[in-house]
DNA sequence: CAGTTCAGCGTACACTTGTACGCACAACTG
DNA sequence: CAGTTGTGCGTACAAGTGTACGCTGAACTG
């Protein structure tokens, strides 16, 4: 059983990550995180950071590529799982705080610096939930053709719901967990209450 | 004219207080703002900044509670002079927009404060968009019974409505100034939309 | 007018920060 | 097997951080 040097590298670069994501979900907002810091958590030298990434951006853009990815496919499946039989937006609110729940930190970090100014880690960020209000967006209107009914402005009410959950999500962090039900309730309705907003622009046109 | 000491501390406040203005302004979030950097700017000297401001945070509540009280107000009547002719909506947004445009620094400040973890910080946002939401349920349901068309979940509404300006508007923050109208279009159809969403619920149950 | 208050300053200190540089030694290559 | 590669380490340094302390001088008070 040898130990290459890829195998070797790419455990602690995720050591790395791992450290992030843990100061990241004890409150602590990305740009009060260090290098050095992290490097200590991580139990390597600060130095050797370097090897595994050119600045800390590096590694926040590298965070916010594996969770975007994950993210986006998780959606995609609950979609396609729920769209026979029961409520989507139940399933897919309820999935997406799950998600948000139990990675705190990362979701909150991209949510904030998707609201930064200008840089390659707003970028990202931003690409993300654009990614995420498109799919949205084109699943809304394959089920509103499935159903006959015509939807005025899908993407705009796409836009509105991605917004919505994740600040929803985001806020519901420091509720504590066994009050957290009555916030998922109220995203659902604030859901609903966009499709049918949709549905009604519509018919109107 | 006699300088009185209370006009003098009351002016290096403000200059305290423009001074970080400025710095967020120019993009930077609020927790990279060192308080040597903001007494430097603001012309005194690194320990003069206690005699106004006991912590970095203190300056932070402050900024908050300036630009919080203005926006209340200027909602307020913003829907004041509208209900009496045109579109409430089209108002509020366009006056929002026009704020967080003009006060970019500390609205995005706000906003990424309100989503950080535990803290007087992140109180105090919230409470702030808390208040924006209630004022505005507030609003909704007296202009529904004026119109007779009942109004399902309007707390809810509200609050979807003030999640989406306010993510919108930062997110309006860099694209140029040209390309603003576009966003502005979409918001109010947006906005629209929950309005259509609330009402048809309010039918249904 | 004499005495007090207090905003602002300069110095000083103990940290923390990013990162340049060179060495060691295990894993690779041919 | 020799030679190369490259991860990780320790040391070092300049720059920046928050803040304790004591002084000055102008605005206040009585």
């Amino acid at each position: 059983m040898k130990v290459t040097r890829k195998q070797q590298k790419e455990e602690t670069r995720q050591k790395l990550m791992d450290a992030a994501t843990v100061l990241l979900a004890s409150g602590r907002s990305f740009d009060t995180l260090s290098l050095r810091e992290i490097a200590k958590l991580a139990g390597i030298a600060p130095t050797s950071f370097y090897r595994h990434f050119h600045d800390m951006e590096g590694l926040g853009l590298a965070l916010i590529e594996e969770h975007g990815a994950g993210l986006l496919t998780l959606m995609h499946r609950v979609r396609e799982q729920a769209s026979e039989g029961h409520s989507v937006i139940r399933a897919s609110v309820e999935t997406l705080f799950e998600y948000i729940f139990s990675n705190q930190g990362v979701s909150r970090m991209i949510l904030q610096e998707s609201l930064a100014r200008e840089s390659a880690f707003r970028k990202a960020a931003k690409k993300l939930f654009v990614s995420m209000s498109v799919d949205l967006a084109d699943f809304l209107v394959w089920d509103a053709q499935q159903r006959g009914v015509p939807l005025g402005h899908p993407q705009l009410a796409a836009n509105s719901a991605v917004a919505i959950l994740f600040t929803a999500g985001i806020a519901l962090l420091d509720t504590p967990p066994q009050e957290r039900d009555r916030g998922i309730e109220a995203a659902i309705v604030q859901l609903r209450m966009i499709m049918r907003g949709a549905e009604a622009m519509g018919k109107a046109s």
